[in-house]
RNA sequence: GGUCAGGCCCGGCGUGACGCCGGAGCACUAACUCCGUCAGGACUGGAAAGUAGCAGCGGUACGUUUCCUACGACGUGUGCGCCGUCAGCCUGACCCAC
């Protein structure tokens, strides 16, 4: 299971780790020695893995010490081992850093504010209720732009869930999209989900609305929200899901575990993205889709350094099974794997 | 099928939001082919005096504008409120029937 899920990251950062292990090493072959040259070419070839500058240089930085400790040269293996575990700590002291802003005064509710956040357990991202108690249903609510794999990333969501025992109710929020209610429909049935929906051009909020009593009378313990695709500059389509969030505090009583769906693809405006949906609903986290194929796996780096917002699912393929929950060592390893098999994985300390 | 709740659609009004365009104010903008004032210096003159005029300063045109102020036009997967038609469509909960 775990071994699966490796592979797979490993298989879907090939390109990544290509770009930038492969680089390093065919820039300087098994020593590397310190000086200012060297070191900007691979601060250039953190940058252009989309790492984000401040990673890349503060990287970068480290592997200068690392250099010097080891009187000016060290090779390849040493210095990968400084990159390894760079990234590894930045992915996991992500700490959300971004607040909606106002978010707590136009609150209709004083209702008790749930704040219990336990960032810790990343190998059970989702806030667990019990299928028996009478409590709200634990809400997962999927935003993202146009084209990021909202639809798809439910799915495969929604089997992930249903395989650990959950039972999932999809709310067909994208009311927007020509036929988007008709294709969640259709993975619906396909996961074997129940699906509320309504029609097209109803107002997302009603819809969330009628699944949240729906899953109530029901029994579902979990419900999914889609959402139409938007850019992330349209106020008013932002404010749209200011009002979802709202109401889905307003009847469950909490917050919803918001997911920011990302195109692994996409680099840098990725950063701006997370940072307009943030500033207007409380996101928790990020779903990474179309990981696979791409060479700018480092963004996750960008992301988790800047904003603080902790990759949570990450997407890689075109099957349903093909969502992993995201586990920073796993994802580090599989960035480096071709090195570390090569034997002297026993220097990793950590 | 019934009850309740909500949404969408149609016509009109008001008020906001956002976008875009226009013009206005502000601001910035002439090293030089703008104006004024022209230190220093230059030029004419024996001198008295005068001439052109750089830098600086003060204006003005062309132009610029990320931001700021107020306005107008157009637009909207935009919020709120109201009026009308209440014909239609969708969803949820509960009940009844099968």
């Amino acid at each position: 299971m775990i071994k699966g899920a490796f592979n797979r990251f490993r298989a879907g950062l090939r390109k990544t780790r290509e770009g930038m292990v492969g680089g390093l090493q065919s820039m300087f072959g098994r020593r590397i020695k310190l000086d200012p040259d060297t070191l900007d070419q691979i601060e250039e070839l953190l940058i252009s893995a989309d790492m984000g500058v401040n990673s890349a240089v503060a990287i970068t930085r480290n592997i200068e010490k690392r250099l010097k400790e080891e009187g000016g040269q060290a090779d390849l293996e040493s210095v990968l081992e400084v990159i390894r575990s760079d990234v590894k700590q930045i992915l996991e002291t992500a700490v959300p850093r971004i607040k909606p802003l106002s978010w707590d005064v136009e609150t209709g509710t004083k209702k008790k504010k749930k704040k219990s956040k336990d960032k810790g357990s990343k190998s059970e991202p989702v806030t667990e209720t019990s299928p028996g108690d009478d409590v709200s249903p634990h809400v997962i609510f999927v935003v993202g732009v146009n084209g990021t794999g909202k639809t798809t990333s439910i799915a495969k969501l929604a089997h992930l869930l249903k395989g650990e025992g959950r039972s999932v109710l999809l709310a067909a929020g994208d009311t927007f999209r020509a036929a988007a209610v008709e294709q969640l429909e259709i993975w619906a049935d396909r996961v074997g989900v129940e699906c509320v929906r309504q029609g097209a051009g109803a107002d997302p909020a009603a819809v969330v609305f009628d699944a949240l009593s729906a899953a109530k009378a029901r029994g579902f313990d979990t419900v999914i929200v889609d959402t139409a695709g938007r850019l992330h500059t349209k106020t008013n389509l932002m404010d749209e899901l200011g009002k979802v969030a709202r109401v889905i505090r307003k009847k469950t009583g909490r917050d919803p575990e918001t997911l920011l769906v990302v195109d692994g693809n996409t680099g840098q405006n990725g950063l701006a993205q997370a940072r307009a949906f943030a500033e207007t609903i409380p996101v928790e986290g990020l779903i990474l889709t179309k990981l696979d194929g791409t060479s700018k796996g480092g963004i996750v780096v960008a992301i988790a350094e800047t904003l603080g917002l902790p990759v949570r699912y990450v997407g890689m393929g075109e099957q349903l099974e093909d969502l992993a929950v995201f586990d920073a060592d796993q994802f580090v390893d599989a960035l480096f794997a071709d090195w570390s098999d090569e034997g002297a994985e026993s220097e990793a300390s950590d």
